[in-house]
DNA sequence: GCAGACTCACTTTTT
DNA sequence: GTGAGTCTGC
């Protein structure tokens, strides 16, 4: 087999080495889906039927990529493979034995917006605080335990979890974990933990299942191990029990998701339980220059846990690495696009080779309008989805609730809309009766008479009938021919194109565009199912292919670290390097995980071929309020010789007297030159200290550098905010919010 | 039952 | 700066 040729000895033995538990460690850049691409071109070479491998992604991309590239290897043989993410792959199998959990096969997927809105339902039913119990929390309280293999009677029933809970003020955890359980369940909904919890239940309770399952799979791979949580680790083991043929690639290094349930220690302990494991490190770097490569190691050497490995490359030295500091996000965005522009120039890269990289969505507006103003064209990866958009969500609700008549999110969300007089007493009246009889929603609104009888009933009873015309079309055409069918059949098509609206305008592309979609699934060649159950399946586990249609167009790439994960370009920018940012303040302070942050630092440095710049803010917009902010310690965890200073820092800067709030943001120019203070802003007297502002309280009275002398009125807390309400001498009462205010306390 | 006014939380990452 | 949920008056 020649393509093995091109391999490096640890890869080839990695390859080659198929029988038994593997575990393949991959530093950044080691060629690691060559050599999965290989191993599975080589099983196959081996007379393995494709039929009988089962190869496991995190996401959509990888495995989109992963199939692509095994095609070009052995041709159209690779489409029999069993290859996708862990969700998509379990959906496919519970959409089959769905019946052994008592499930219907067309349950429906809900997404984290249906998931929180059905908790938030709940709070409601049951009166329950939604501040004590806020429906992320109790979403990631539950996604938790599901993901540790914890069902809700074990979580009731857990001591240490009630004591747990009690402690935190929190004791109804347990009650609203039943109790969201048994609504999806009568939904006929599965959340996306669901998807691999209910698996996981699947094989432990029906050995029948989990025997044609495990003949099936002889050999399990899975990719990005570092990222898999107990239920998934759980999954994999038992379908490998039989043939202990499984092999899981991943780095530690690059472990970022334990927030989502990602257990590290599934990969630093898959030693004890395989003891016949045979470990293959690949530690050459193919991607990046040695400056790269020796920045990564300097920082993430600073984290203890960890599988000692030395990842090393035979590259050039490379160019530094290359820091701009900007005085506010915006100017942050204008740097890096005018980096971008001259470096295109002098480094002959196109767009493609180029992206920026930021922790947090929200920082790709700076950077957008930066380089919207220069011209330079960009994508955007990830943010908000096409399909999580209101009127794509409207849409699919009704798809949804036509194929799972139970699906109780969906019929919220569309009994009323368009509006067809269906008021929020009759809904409420609908749920009621369905709750107390145990009868799913649509048996009440198959019988509206019975329940409200009178004219109250009449649009519901029109609802009812537009849904079974759906169903029968459903029923008999494809899914294209369903889509069109409900848009306008809904009304929403005919609601959209109403609104002339700039937005109502672009919604209703978004509709069409939607409609295109579903035109282009059904017009893929040797799609077996055409129909709409199938398209929702398809659509409801995807968040990040959207962009699929200019991937190859000549763009810059904007995204978040996260999704930058199994890329590389020539040259990178990670953005907005500051402290409390990235690092993350929130992950530092509820998971004092500082070791995370940094791995997240190690993946977006690695992601750099040739070029990496660096960037941070001196202040910036966060939470709606201008914050000063410090360079984040990352930058100093590397040896600093690594590190070229930008030539505009080397120009004299403008020394900027310390300003508390500035709605004004400052050009790039205005680095060099000074400017006349924009009116918005002003400046604290240079010997204004702020006091410490904890002890402030009512009746106090108080100095503040622009509104001048005040007394307390009030003090209150909103959210995580603690405000006083000020009475200022000649300006009337204000109310300031204390982390930004800055406040002397006079007298008591 | 509905529209517009208003309030408030939320900005960590993804399937 | 935004979007979703709630309140209020017709």
């Amino acid at each position: 087999m020649s393509f093995i040729d091109s391999l490096n000895e640890v890869q080839k033995e990695a390859v080659v080495n198929t029988e038994g538990p593997v575990m393949i460690i991959a530093g950044a850049g080691s060629g690691k889906t060559r050599v999965l691409t290989y191993r599975i071109a080589h099983l196959m070479g081996k007379g393995v039927d494709p039929f009988n491998i089962l190869s496991l992604t995190f996401t959509n991309k990888a495995a989109r990529e992963m199939r692509d590239r095994i095609e070009k290897v052995v041709g159209t043989d690779a489409r029999n493979l069993w290859m996708g993410t862990f969700h998509s792959v379990f959906a496919r199998i519970l959409r089959s034995e769905a019946d052994k959990l008592g499930y219907p096969s067309n349950f429906t997927i809900y997404d984290s917006e249906d998931t929180k809105s059905l908790i938030r339902q709940i709070l409601k039913e049951n009166n329950l605080d939604d501040k004590t119990y806020k429906p992320s929390m109790v979403y990631s309280r539950i996604s938790a335990a599901k993901n540790r293999l914890i069902s809700w009677k074990e979580y009731i029933n857990s001591p240490i979890i009630q004591a747990e809970d009690a402690e935190n003020m929190r004791p109804e955890l347990g009650r609203l974990y039943k109790l969201y359980s048994e609504r999806c369940f009568k939904s006929g909904a599965m959340d996306f933990d669901d998807l691999l919890y209910n698996t996981s239940l699947l094989f432990k309770n029906h050995t029948d299942v989990l025997n044609k399952y495990q003949n099936r799979f002889k050999y399990v791979m899975v990719d990005e191990f570092q990222d898999t949580n107990l239920c998934q680790y759980y999954i994999t083991k038992k379908l490998a029990a039989q043939n202990r043929n499984i092999c899981v690639v991943g780095d530690d290094a690059q472990s970022i998701y334990a927030f989502r349930g990602a257990d590290i220690q599934n990969i630093l302990n898959f030693e004890k339980d395989y003891p016949e494991l045979k470990v293959f490190k690949l530690e050459q770097n193919y991607r990046s220059t040695k400056v790269i490569v020796s920045a990564a190691n300097d920082v993430i050497s600073k984290n203890k846990a960890q599988l000692k490995k030395d990842v090393w490359t035979a590259n050039d030295d490379g160019n530094l690495i290359e820091l701009l500091k900007a005085n506010s996000d915006n100017e942050e965005g204008k740097l890096v696009a005018s980096s971008i522009f001259e470096g295109k120039m002098s480094f002959q890269l196109r767009n493609k080779d180029i992206a920026v990289l930021y922790r947090t969505n929200s920082q790709s507006r700076s950077i957008e309008e930066a380089l919207r103003r220069m011209n330079i064209k960009y994508r955007i990866v990830g943010g908000m989805s096409f399909y999580q958009r209101k009127e794509i969500k409207d849409l699919i609700a009704y798809l949804r609730f036509t194929i799972n008549h139970q699906d109780e999110e969906a019929f919220r969300r569309i009994i009323n809309y368009p509006k067809r007089g269906i008021g929020d007493s009759s809904v409420a009246k609908i749920l009621v009766h369905a709750d107390e009889q145990g009868a799913p929603i649509w048996d009440i609104l198959c019988n509206i008479q019975a329940v409200m009888p009178g004219r109250a009933a009449v649009p519901i009873e029109d609802f009812t009938n537009v849904i079974k015309a759906f169903k029968i079309t459903v029923d008999n055409k494809d899914a294209f021919d369903s889509v069109t069918e409900i848009a306008k059949g809904s009304g929403i098509l005919k609601e959209l194109y109403e609104d002339k609206t700039v937005e109502g305008l672009s919604r209703y592309e978004n509709v069409q565009a939607l409609l295109n979609a579903v035109k282009e699934f059904v017009d893929t060649p040797d799609r077996e199912d055409k129909t709409l159950g199938a398209f929702l399946q398809e659509i409801s586990l995807l968040t990040d292919a959207d962009n699929e249609k200019d991937k190859d167009d000549d763009k810059v790439t904007l995204m978040t670290i996260h999704s930058s994960k199994g890329l590389e370009f020539k040259h990178v920018y990670v953005v907005g390097l500051e402290e409390d940012l990235f690092p993350s303040q929130m992950m530092l302070s509820s998971r004092e995980d500082l070791e995370e942050e940094r791995r997240l630092f190690y993946v977006a440095v690695t992601r750099a071929e040739k070029h990496l710049t660096f960037s941070y803010a001196t202040s910036r917009y966060r939470f709606g309020r201008l914050k000063s902010c410090e360079p984040s310690r990352f930058l100093t965890e590397f040896d600093p010789r690594y590190l070229k200073l930008s030539k505009k820092m080397l120009e004299p800067e403008t020394p900027e007297p310390v300003s508390y709030v500035r709605t004004n943001t400052t050009t790039a120019k205005n680095l060099i030159q000074p400017q006349p203070k924009p009116k918005t802003s002003y400046v604290a007297p240079a010997d204004f200290k702020p006091s410490d502002t904890s002890v402030l309280q009512q009746g106090m009275k108080v100095e503040h550098p622009k509104f001048g002398f005040g007394l307390v009125k009030k003090m209150d807390v909103s959210g995580n905010d603690r405000k006083a309400t000020i009475e200022f001498d000649g300006l009337g009462e204000k109310t300031l919010i204390l982390s930004f205010a800055k406040l002397r306390i006079h007298e008591q």
